[in-house]
This record gives structure tokens, C-alpha cells and sequence, in this order.
DNA sequence: CGAGCGCTTGAGTTCCCTCAATGGTAGTGG
DNA sequence: CCACTACCATTGAGGGAACTCAAGCGCTCG
């Protein structure tokens, strides 16, 4: 169930056997169903256990009184809900389910049980803590200093090469489960301009988006046009990915 | 030379007089001074020991190939540099001294050393970390959804209230030792609209911006007018809060 | 089959940007 | 000690990117 996960991490470094079987373990414990658009967790709440997306989307966001609303980063399979949320006070944000979601729920003993069994473990969660606070700030980045153009482009980027890396994508598709009400949330513009500039985007040939799935025919191009570069990622080198069917 | 990084960790949880102690002698083994505007460590660079913000200002920025740059973090002091750093393949942005400022460069083998002796410590570093990810959260809203009053008037009050948990306050003034360039590169605005947003503070009694000093007059309703809501900072209750004089 | 939601389009507006110019101040060097 | 330079803050004018309001269309679903 938590073959992302796994995968993810051993981008930062092969797990042995009996690693990958703990992690594998631990996550088959307790799973919650999520309906999509419910929330997950609440600013304010204090969770009491580790969540990891097995299955769907979810995104961490903020609401501010007046009903504006920041989605601050988006969880895909593999990522962990409550980086650090244990050992702060409570929660800062909220997170929600995008499309129905299935979590892994690690109580919070059999955590530091696995990692003070596999110390390894603990360093390579620490360092996909540290990945996602590096798109944490490629997102202050996007919506301080790119154009809607760059910014839509910029995420279309990010999001097609993060399932690329989870082996989520078909030749030069992805999902795509975000309305663009959601898109709009996410780079800070209103709805009517997400819909125009993705219509550009279109019209330049760079993508097309039909339904819930994205195609980037020219990812390079796109790339380039959005002045995106994945070494905020942290990847591999290129040429590690594979595609679902290969693996 | 510590103080500071001390006294920040010590809102998480009180530290041992040994803790202390440890934490203070790491700081001492060498230090680095850096003049004002020089670069700390670059895009692309891989560091070699651990830097903690001594004395003076400096900023996490991210440049575009265009020259559009955006400032993704303020280190205080007692603020930590190269958070993950070490643990990825290299940093994803630089790091500039605003002002003049000296560092302590803890060799990694000091820091793996402290932290084995004093694992406590591992968890309020760790808790720091995830604070300096809260931050970053919130800045990715600030630029997002908030209107240009906000959103300076946002930075003023984050700022004045970290400044306040060091105790580098006087009343309600602090040192701001930031050009309005610098300001527009945080909140991603032109350096005219800052200018000019910073007049609309000022007119309204909100602030006074003489020289390199803030006075906020009206904290709280600064914090209202916003939206600001110091929770995202994760600090204890209101109350705990010393001036410099009284500790 | 109406209701609700998401997508799309048009029209008008506003917030913020760019360009340009000026004055003040601090640092540099002859 | 005073040019000379550089940088920062400030102001005006004009333009454009993105916003709001409003309406219509096409799904899907109870």
C-alpha cells in the first residue's frame, strides 16, 4: 500500500529489505477513507497520529476570515499529512481531501518504534520534510514574481514531474483532479483569470487539459516558459524515472 | 554568543544548565563575520558546517534568470541557516547579510556531536525547523491573497513580534533595517507601491518608519487591520514575552 | 428534470506596474 | 573640504494585468 511512499524515499537512497518491509508494515496498521472535498484535519486540531496519503489527492490551505483562501501545498501519494504537527502545538492549517483520499494512520508509538529500528528511515523522512519545505518556498516564489502565465505553467510543471517521479503519469499525461477554482486558490488569482490563462496556455500548443487529465505536449518548452527549474525538487539526475509500467 | 538561539529554543521547553551550556560552547568554536550585502552561501553551493545567525540580519532569496528576485525568509538572530541543507545535495537558494553579521559555523561533526549528547536538543531544533516551515507557509499567503496594506502590514507585525520573542524590542520599536527594495522583493511588489503603501501606513497611525527604526503604535489593531494571527509563529501563550532590560 | 456546480465569455474597473524625474544622504577620492 | 557618485526615498503620469460583476452553457446527480 505505501509503494509511493517507499518509492519517494528511495530516491534519497536504496532501503534495505527489512526497511521497506517496517515502512510497508506500519501503514497497513489503520486506514481512513476520505470523501473527496472533506476535510482531513483542521486548523487549530491536534492530531493524534502520522497520516500518509496511500491514495488520491489532498492539499495543505489556509482560510483567512473573510473567506479568502490560500492552498499552500498540494499532497500526492506518498506524502506525509502532519510534518512536525505532532511536536507543535496544533495545527496552523487545514488540510483537505481533493479527490477521495485513502490515508495510512500511524499511531504515534509504532512511528518511534520504526525509526528507532531503523534509524535510516528517520533521516530520510527528516529529508523529505526538508524537500517539502524547499516547494514551500518555490511557492512564495511562484506567486510574488511570476506573471499568471508563468505561475499556471510553473504548477502545471511541478505537479506532472512529482507523479512523473511516483510513476503516476501515462507518456506526457497526468491527472489532473484540480477544478480551477482550486488552481485559483493555489497560485493567488481569481477564477475568470485561471480560465483565461489557461485558455493561453492551450492556444500556445504547451498543454491541453480536458476532464480530469492534464497533457504537457512540449514539458521542455513549458519549462522554459515558466522559468521552472526542478532542482528545488531535489530529484535524482534525470533519467532514474520510470513509468508505471515499467517498474 | 548564543543567547539568542537559546532563548528561542527555550519557549519550546526548558533547557538543562549542560544543554545550555553545550549549545553556548558549539556556538564559540569559530565564528564569521560577513559585511553587509555580501552573500552567506549561494544557489547551487554546498555547505560545509552548520551557520547560526549571531548578530545582524540576513535573507533566504531565490533569483530568476530575468533578475526578478524574491526574499523567502528573514534570519534573525539565533536563527539557524542551513536547515536540510546539509542533508540535501545542495542549496536551492542563497542566503544574503542585510545588515552586517556574524555567524557561528558548527563543524558538522560538533553538531552531530551535541545532538547525541543532548537529544532533547535534536527535538527542539527539529521543532524549530518545523516553525521555520510554518512561516514559510503563511508568507505563501501573505503573497497570495493579501492586498498590499496587508500584506506590508503583515511583515511589520511578524517581524516586530519575532523581534519581541528575542527581546530586541524598545517599547514598541524595533531596528527594520530594510530598504524599500528589500521590503518589495518579500511581498512582491513594485518599489514605488511599497513606497506608497508605507505612506498609507503611516497615515492611518499605524506605524512610524524613521530611518532604520519601526514603531507600530497600534499593534493590535494593526494585527487586525491584516489579518494578521500570530499563531503560524508557535509561540506560548501570550504574557511570557521580556524586554531586554528585564531579563 | 430541476438544482447545483464548474467552465466560459463579455464589460467595466481598479490595483498595481513601469517609466521618469527629483531631492536627500552617505561614501569616495582628489 | 568639496566634487562626484551611488543608492535610497519620493512623487507624478500613464498603462496594463488581473479583478469584479454578470450572464449563459453544459454537465452530473439526487
Amino acid at each position: 500500500m505505501s509503494q509511493y511512499l517507499i518509492r519517494k524515499l528511495e530516491y534519497y537512497g536504496p532501503l534495505t529489505p527489512e526497511e521497506r518491509q517496517s515502512l510497508d508494515a506500519v501503514t497497513r496498521l489503520r486506514t481512513r477513507r476520505i470523501r473527496a472535498r472533506d476535510d482531513i484535519i483542521q486548523e487549530g486540531d491536534r492530531p493524534q497520529s502520522i497520516s500518509i496519503v496511500l491514495d488520491g489527492w489532498a492539499c495543505r490551505y489556509k482560510s483567512l476570515e473573510d473567506g479568502r483562501r490560500q492552498i499552500v501545498a498540494y499532497l500526492l501519494p506518498g506524502d506525509i499529512c502532519d510534518l512536525g504537527a505532532s511536536i507543535l502545538r496544533e495545527m496552523d492549517h487545514s488540510i483537505g481531501a481533493v479527490t477521495a483520499t485513502t490515508l495510512a494512520e500511524i499511531p504515534f508509538e509504532a512511528a518511534d518504534q520504526l525509526v528507532s529500528d531503523h534509524p535510516r528511515l528517520m533521516q530520510a523522512l527528516y529529508r523529505d520534510a526538508m524537500t517539502a519545505a524547499s516547494i514551500q518556498r518555490e511557492w512564495t516564489v511562484n506567486v510574488g514574481q511570476r506573471t499568471a502565465f508563468e505561475r499556471l505553467g510553473h504548477l502545471l510543471c511541478e505537479l506532472f514531474v512529482r507523479m512523473q517521479t511516483l510513476g503516476l503519469t501515462r507518456g506526457s499525461s497526468c491527472d489532473l483532479p484540480l477544478t480551477q477554482g482550486e488552481i485559483a486558490d493555489t497560485i493567488g488569482l481569481s477564477v475568470v483569470h485561471v480560465n483565461r490563462t489557461l485558455q493561453e496556455l492551450r492556444n500556445t500548443g504547451y498543454v491541453t487539459v480536458a476532464g480530469r487529465e492534464l497533457t504537457i505536449h512540449r514539458l521542455d518548452a513549458l519549462e522554459r516558459a515558466a522559468l521552472f527549474n526542478r532542482n528545488y525538487l531535489h530529484l535524482p539526475r534525470r533519467g532514474h524515472l520510470s513509468e508505471a509500467g515499467e517498474s
